[in-house]
DNA sequence: TTGAAAGCGCTACCAG
DNA sequence: CTGGTAGCGCTTTCAA
């Protein structure tokens, strides 16, 4: 492996001036330069990024934390998603990503297993989903790293956040339901409170009831799995058997609606339509085709790489929370037919 | 952040007695031994890696390699699994991992996508998934980084290579139709030749096949998702009408056969039992829930990062093939009744 | 058991 | 425009 030193001594310069040229900076005679280059390209030249570190303090690395059990949380893996994004976006300036996940003690004891990356270790902190403490979100940005936070937000402090567009997503599709399907009795099949995504789909959904002055009919249930999905519409067709149409806080719950309402009867979209959250990857095949919300989770990703790049390079400073737009897919579970497939 | 020459001075004794200390290095007194862990645990001294790579050429990381579609392949998201696995186990002896992922572009441009690792980035290479070339490896491996493989082996060079038994698991499928089930007309619905994981369950069918004296019936398409094993069911069923079982080459294609068999008024399990392979997350909710041969996946990715471990602690130097066992998820779509569910 | 010092490869400052 | 050099924080010889 080459260095530095031994292309000056090939050359006939300093180390500096190899040094000046490999990194486009000023004060070197473009023929000069022009050598330089040339012997870097012919000797497949690598800096040595533990060396450059040592003096410049900065890694060239970003830390993507998620919990372990989300990482790869078995009816919707999301985070993988984002992750690839994110290596996507950072690569083309040449970071690097890491992956640190962390279990549910380990997310309770605090930023202790950050304190390894305190020390020139990462530049920046990628904080992933919603089960990430504020305590620790608060305690792990006190490390002194730059951090963005990705399908979170801290209602208080200001930091970089990416998260997708869940109010205007799930208001979309109740509308669709309305005016298009014409129907006036539509349930939600809500999660559990308190968690963001959740509330603001809520508020969609209630935001487009309101919006055509019917009246919402709310079921919540404390899980958002296929089994949820199962007992919230079977609760709804129970207590409200009017209802004609679920719209629902994601597919796995749309899923198991659409099964547990066909146990009673009633098939879809002929009797119920549905609609999900999310797209994920068995929407398409489900029994009929789901008619959802796509989360464009890659994309999301990328933008969070591209925007810790730019608070990196000191290019921007302001700490924004950045929503990214949903797309609905509208397939068969919501009464249309299907021809108006999406394009991947 | 505290230096050792900071815990030095403080102590009054020098650095190298302090790096010594910390790195449990004989040569110290062991009363100056604890003074030292004491202020370290004080100060909350973390080492700063880049200088420790600097002078030992050991960055404590290992690059994690894969096709970028195969990430987060929509119908089977398998690496993650495996990436989570082997963070796992690596950040037990304080190690990283990196998430590198290639386009097609890149695997056929061989490693120049790696060439920026060749100096101090990572100390090995874990190379997922049976897209990867062995042009690539090879010259992947030429960077001088200790190399794994996952999901992939060589046959010519020896490569360390944790894969699953995928003989062993789908022959053990097949003797379930035959033994238990009494099937004597099962069908393989295979994936294309060539592909190692394809070819190694195509084996174990027959091994069983063979062993009980049944003729085998081969139905390969060129591909293993729902819309191959729909087309496969489809073949299988009008050349041989007699078949009364299917063995796929995974699960997406068991889903696929079972669907297309309904919509030939075939039911499953009563006219034709599936067995799938894979154990997607979607398996146990699929109609009928799908009997399968589950991949340990994640523990599959920890048996890698532990053989790394060893490897670059040069406790061990033989290259050797693990099989990882993998495991019968009998549900209902062989024709049992279900009752026998797989533990998680 | 301990200390002094060289040096890993690089960036950045100061002279010229 | 160019060169010399200090020094990032650490590990590791070599002496004492």
């Amino acid at each position: 492996m080459s260095t530095l030193r031994e292309m000056a001594e090939r050359l006939g310069v300093s180390i500096a001036t190899v040094s000046r040229a490999m990194n486009d900076k000023p004060g070197v005679g473009s023929e000069t330069r022009q050598r330089v280059l040339a012997l870097a390209q012919e000797l497949q030249y690598q800096p040595n990024l533990a060396a450059r570190s040592l003096v410049t303090s900065r890694t060239n690395t970003i830390l993507f934390i998620v919990h372990q059990r989300q990482f790869t949380e078995a009816e919707d893996p999301f985070y993988p998603f984002i992750m690839l994004g994110l290596e996507e976006a950072l690569k083309v300036d040449g970071f690097h990503v890491m992956l640190l996940t962390l279990n549910d003690a380990q997310l309770a004891a605090g930023p202790t297993a950050l304190r390894a990356f305190q020390e020139k270790r990462a530049d920046a902190l990628v904080l992933a989903g919603p089960d990430i403490s504020s305590k620790f979100i608060l305690s792990a940005s006190a490390l002194g790293l730059t951090t963005l936070l990705v399908d979170n937000q801290l209602q208080l402090s200001s930091f970089t956040s990416v998260q997708p567009q869940n109010e205007e997503g799930s208001q979309s599709s109740t509308n669709h339901l309305i005016e298009v399907h014409q129907h006036r009795h539509i349930a939600l099949l809500r999660g559990p409170g308190g968690w963001a995504s959740s509330d603001e789909r809520a508020a969609g959904y209630l935001a487009a009831m309101g919006g055509a002055n019917l009246d919402p009919i709310l079921v919540e249930v404390d899980d958002t799995t296929i089994e949820s999905g199962k007992d919230a519409a079977k609760q709804a067709l129970e207590h409200h058997p009017q209802v004609t149409a679920f719209v629902t806080a994601n597919d796995a719950m749309a899923i198991g609606a659409m099964r547990a309402a066909r146990g009673m009867g009633r098939r879809t979209p002929e009797d119920i339509a549905v609609i999900g959250f999310d797209d994920i990857s068995w929407a398409s095949y489900a029994d009929p085709p789901l008619t959802t919300v796509r989360i464009p989770t890659i994309e999301m990703g990328r933008l969070a790489g591209r925007l810790l790049l730019e608070l990196l390079n000191g290019a921007v400073s302001v700490k924004s929370r950045v929503r990214v737009a949903t797309q609905p897919i509208i397939r068969q579970s919501c009464g249309c037919n299907g021809h108006i497939e999406e394009k991947k």
